[in-house]
DNA sequence: AATGAATGAGCGTTCATTCAT
DNA sequence: CATGAATGAACGCTCATTCAT
């Protein structure tokens, strides 16, 4: 219990710290502002993290945990790597636009941290970016697509797709919604790399395409 | 004459910055390493540049310039909007390839910054990018990319693309080579977007692709 | 006790503040110089002062503040607007006579700052100096000074000597006694203000002034 | 004449100087401000002045000398010690108001600083002051004045009186009209150290108090 | 566990001033 | 005589971080 109290106030303090980088700028935020704000000592803030690039490197560790936990439970309930790829995208998508201020601070702050490299936060993302190419080279293995592809590739066409529309979203709030990009978007890229020869087999196997409004 | 060393002296703050922002940051480095390094008094620098930040957001501007003209050039000699398109993507990945110090810049400081976009860098940098846009408006206008297609995406997967691809570049080294990744690249984004139907009319027009069989 | 030994750093800074700026000047003093005479690091000083004009701005306040209190104290025990007038013109010469460092950055550096305008010390001060005022007149309603002087031009001119006096003690070390010009100035003040048709009045009620005779 | 070139310049340096230190202060004034506004090079302004504090210095030493000048002159015109007050004082008070921008240097930047004690400026103005000490010795000889008066404390109280009304106005704006109080200040001076005893005499010898309106 | 108080370590920025032309 | 360009020399101020309680 008094472990949970502990817990409780560290997820505080790095809401709080999120949505005050988000807003102002990392450099710009003072820990006085993120202790004002969680009403907790400058101190204390100290007891919880080693220091204030710790608790930025600190936020997105419990969020992107979810993240991917989700997101490895709906791919195993679907069929296909196309349909499995524009579930990812799409959990993507939502996931960044319910949480704004996450995705600015992994956007604007960490994505371009040489020492965020060595991280916990960047540890899970790494390892939950592994599902896309997986996805990628599975839809290789099983004919969905050509041959010839380069999953790195691929994994970076959709990751910078992501990241470049998110980041936009952030910084001039345009488009709206992220959600819609993301059936054009995957349309594109699964016509870009299917083959063609098998993808009427798979058609006529009875496989749909999952849109992505469906797919929560 | 006199005017052409100021000019000269310029550039070289520009140069030397932008090398030790891309090895150091741009918080960490002071402007004393910088006057240092140039042979310039601090004050100097100050007679160049307003604040340290007008230093960085000085960077892109001429760099940029020469770019985007080069850019025009070629563009005005290349028929066919896909192969436009390929040697934009040629020209940015060949680009970054050969300034890596203004690449790290432009990646790693200068897009996250919201105060970068109400900068005369980021105008050119606009203008530039614009290009893009036409070149895909004026494929699908021409036939050659599907009418369905949404333009602002298909530049944001290009562009997001690059972006993903240069800063992996940079901060990891891998792919040692940029412009090989090119015309895969650039043949699955063909693939998602041209028309099919239209396709054969360009081919019996005497049109060729750009080197999509040879990109592996 | 805490309170207090926090109250005790501040007044040991304004003190130590107030001593190098009377010597050195307040620009020519820097807050390096204070926090190391004062033991304190600069840091700290920036705890208690929000700037080193917030400092300048706070040395009047406390030692003011007693002036005045004392003054007021006086003044309930005296009878006479004239004898009022030598007690409060005593008062401040005795005050900047012993407290030099006080007078310096008084007459120095507030006197004639703008800024010092919209400032508590200044608040202090103009209340304080309301006493004066008050005497004034006070002996015009009860006969002892003429109808027809002009307070604001009386106080002005009290004010005016003791200022001048006290600056040039200040600047050039004469006179060296303040407190000896006190009778001579009152007296020139009295004579030159009051009312000579109840003068006789006054005396046949057996009030004494207070040392004209005396005062050579 | 080409001398006189140089000389209009300086003048014209001194007055722009003079106009924008008495506005913003004088540690707030920079160079550049002065040398923009006279439309010379900040580098020329150190052809004619060897500091920027030798510039601060330079202001009085004309604009005194002409005041001082015509101070002389009326005094030899005048009969009666007090008349000569009196005209003295208006001549300040007239002089202050016409040249506001020479007031506020002299009031807020000069007066109390050390280092003006060793300039030619304050050469000037130590021996224009004499000329008050010199009246009242006068007045004290011919009898028109008490003997037992310290003629230092009563030039101190006209010099601080003058000093004190003309920062209060430089600083609050009020009194609007400054020439208003001499005549009602000189009136109490003269009542606080004539001798009334030989008063008479004076009078009956036809000797008037001459007015301030009528000194010009 | 929590914090009020203290500070070390920097850094960007400003200007008066100089000097080559 | 005039000045554009360059800089030396400071200094105020900020904050992340520590530590005694």
């Amino acid at each position: 219990m008094i472990q949970n109290k502990m817990e409780v106030r560290k997820k505080q303090i790095i809401e709080t710290a999120a949505k005050i980088f988000a807003e102002s700028g990392f450099k710009e935020t003072t820990i006085s502002e993120i202790a004002k704000k969680t009403k907790v000592s400058e101190a204390s803030i100290y007891e919880y993290f080693h220091t204030k690039e710790g608790l930025l490197f600190s936020i997105p560790v419990e969020l992107a945990s979810e993240l991917f936990e989700k997101m490895e439970f709906h791919l195993k309930l679907i069929r296909g790597a196309a349909n499995k790829l524009r579930s990812i995208v799409f959990l993507f998508m939502n996931f960044y636009q319910t949480t704004p201020d996450f995705a600015s601070v992994l956007m604007l702050f960490l994505k371009h941290d040489k020492k965020f490299l060595d991280t916990d936060g960047h540890r899970i993302i790494k390892i939950g970016i592994k599902h896309i190419t997986n996805v990628i080279e599975d839809g290789v293995k099983t004919g969905e697509f050509r041959k010839d592809i380069n999953p790195y590739l691929v994994r970076s066409m959709i990751l910078g797709t992501i990241e470049h529309l998110v980041t936009n979203w952030i910084m001039t709030g345009t488009p709206e919604n992220l959600e819609e990009m993301v059936d054009p978007f995957i349309d594109i890229i699964i016509e870009g790399i299917q083959d063609r020869e098998i993808e009427k087999k798979h058609w006529s196997m009875g496989m749909f395409p999952v849109k992505a409004e469906d797919s929560e």
